[in-house]
DNA sequence: TCATTATGTTTGTTTTTACAATTATTGTGT
DNA sequence: ACACAATAATTGTAAAAACAAACATAATGA
């Protein structure tokens, strides 16, 4: 087989596997009310601690890069999970802040995505999961 | 690190590798007007060589399985890239064609995906590929 | 200072997607 | 044959994503 078969293949292969893994992951969320976007902003906001975080460092920690990050965060703000002020040294840049109801549901769904992360890679040992981790790494630091 | 880390590490890079795929992949697509999933869709019926393929067939190779298969199709008719008729034996079921025209826009766009996915993959080396693609697989038949 | 450029976010619009409900046809059991 | 379930595709509708343009503020340099 070609090299450039190996590599079709294996982009194939990626999507797939991601393809799947986000509708499952979405099917778990769907009772919550919350997308898997909105879930990934809300974690990224907890994983900030305190520190108030700005549109545009979400948006280069999400997973998709392309989605309407102030539309995204309108939903959650409507739902008072996360809170929105303006940027005093910067008027240009707003802060969000994950509040208490927001931190309180995450850790509801923490459960519920960890099993259905552990399902998704449930054929994979723990060697392997560890080998495939270490070869995304080097697509996404690419 | 505890298993579960890994396991969640390894799924968001997982999602984050995909996308950025995609997101290359259809960047290379746009100036043709084709959508990613346009563009598997088409590859699908290639692969069938002149078997008609109906949809729920399609449905089951595509890459994204719950977009709106009929709608996507209707786009790759109306640029006159695929046929629709229903099925004699069958006619609940219809039945796709790739014509003329989207073979040779789909052999236009062989070359230029075929060059994203090489830049996709670079990072990695044939062997790193192959095994990147074994696991990917192992999700994939779960 | 004032124009110019860069940065950060929002908004308008079109296209896609998700999801549920509907239609059409076929298969099955009595 | 007839009711009932199963299969295959389509349609309606609401939600989300893509993309470009606009807006506000800040930084820079003549």
């Amino acid at each position: 087989m070609k090299q450039i078969e190996v590599t079709k293949n294996t982009v194939v292969g990626l999507l797939k596997a991601s393809s799947k893994a986000e509708d499952f992951l979405a099917k778990v969320l769907k009772p919550y009310e919350i997308s898997l976007q909105q879930f990934n902003v809300l974690r990224i906001l907890r994983g900030r601690k305190e520190k108030p975080t700005n549109l545009s460092t979400i948006q280069k920690r999400m997973v998709h890069k392309n989605s309407n990050t102030t539309r995204l965060i309108d939903k959650l703000i409507e739902k008072f999970l996360v809170e929105r002020k303006t940027c005093k040294e910067n008027r240009r840049k707003i802060e969000l802040i994950i509040t208490p109801k927001g931190k309180s549901i995450l850790s509801e769904l923490d459960l519920v995505i960890e099993i259905a992360e552990t399902e998704i890679l449930k054929p994979l040992d723990l060697e392997e999961q560890k080998s495939l981790r270490k070869l995304l790494n080097k697509i996404n630091l690419n």
